[in-house]
DNA sequence: CCTAGGTTACGGACTAAGGC
DNA sequence: GCCTTAGTCCGTAACCTAGG
């Protein structure tokens, strides 16, 4: 593998061929990828948005993003070139945004997002992905409203990162473990680093692309346990259940995987709704929850 | 600095086992 | 039978991790 690198015998000599390891800069094309097959194709693109801060109060001063089609197997076959927009978020930038992003108040002065054309290449894709993709889909709906309610991926969460070998799942970290490195907190590399990724083949034989693909389209099942007895709120907030006191009517609320519905339903049933437990509601409700649904902004 | 979730750590209560 | 100790379990709090 390391064949062929100027300098490896030069390295060899002083250090074991095993005590070092090369990271590649990181460089993703644009075209055929030359692999994967040709029918049936699906499109992805993946966002990456840098902001003013972590707060509830920033915005977003830049916004990447880049289309790929994937043949059935997960495997990428095409991709598409970048797109980036800078903004200026009308006040000066923090110190350590700055130090972080290299992104100076003079970069973004009197910049704006293209709303338009950003809006129409999210919706050319079948889904969206983002690395924490709970943080980017917030950002970019409020931000752009007319992309609201696409379907959303995670490569951050909807892949077993540490079932597969790898430890931590910080972007860069990921990707210096699948043997590159880059120009981290830029909004184009950064999706350039989750593209990679995706093209990672895990131990499982499959793709990173194939398994987040597997994970998001499942749909997850939102329990509302309407009724419930005050006594019991302790019972709900150790399962997971979380308090809404903002919908109509005022409820504990869950969300729970597919293959766990049976579970809940039973466990609901026999704590919460029996009748010595005195609910005052026939039953929860359940709400189907899609990928359209999952990581947007503002839970139930 | 924020938000959500998942894991770890710990105090308190309880149980099982050993010494007398 | 009684007391002490070590191990277990449980609920809760604290910490850690992603994202800028």
């Amino acid at each position: 593998m390391l064949d062929g690198i100027p300098g490896k015998d030069a390295l060899c000599a002083v250090n074991g061929e095993d005590d070092w390891r090369l990271l590649r800069r990181l460089d993703v094309p644009e075209g055929e990828t030359g692999v994967g097959g040709r029918v049936d194709t699906v499109i992805g693109v993946v966002v990456d948005c840098e902001t003013s801060g972590l707060g509830g109060d920033d915005v977003i001063i830049e916004l990447a993003l880049r289309r790929f089609r994937a043949d059935p197997n997960g495997v990428i076959v095409k991709i598409d070139r970048h797109y980036s927009w800078l903004e200026d978020p009308g006040q000066d930038l923090a110190e350590d945004i700055v130090r972080l992003t290299g992104i100076t108040d003079a970069d973004v002065a009197g910049k704006s997002i293209d709303d338009e054309a950003a809006v129409r290449l999210l919706r050319s894709a079948d889904f969206v992905c983002a690395h924490n993709a709970q943080f980017d889909r917030g950002h970019i709906e409020r931000r752009l409203p007319g992309a609201a309610g696409l379907a959303w991926t995670c490569s951050c969460s909807d892949i077993d990162w540490r079932g597969s070998g790898y430890d931590g799942r910080s972007l860069g970290w990921l990707l210096a473990q699948a043997g590159y490195f880059h120009g981290a907190h830029r909004a184009g590399d950064d999706v350039d680093a989750v593209i990679a990724l995706l093209r990672q083949d895990l131990p499982s034989g499959r793709t990173a692309l194939a398994e987040m693909l597997e994970t998001a389209r499942r749909p997850t099942w939102r329990f509302r346990a309407v009724g419930a007895a005050f006594e019991l709120r302790n019972q709900l907030r150790m399962r997971g259940y979380r308090w809404d006191g903002e919908g109509d009517p005022k409820c504990w609320w869950r969300d729970v995987p597919d293959e766990r519905r049976a579970e809940e339903e039973w466990w609901l049933a026999g704590q919460v709704y029996s009748v010595s437990a005195r609910p005052k509601a026939l039953g929860p409700t359940v709400e189907r929850i899609t990928w359209r649904e999952r990581y947007a902004p503002a839970s139930p």
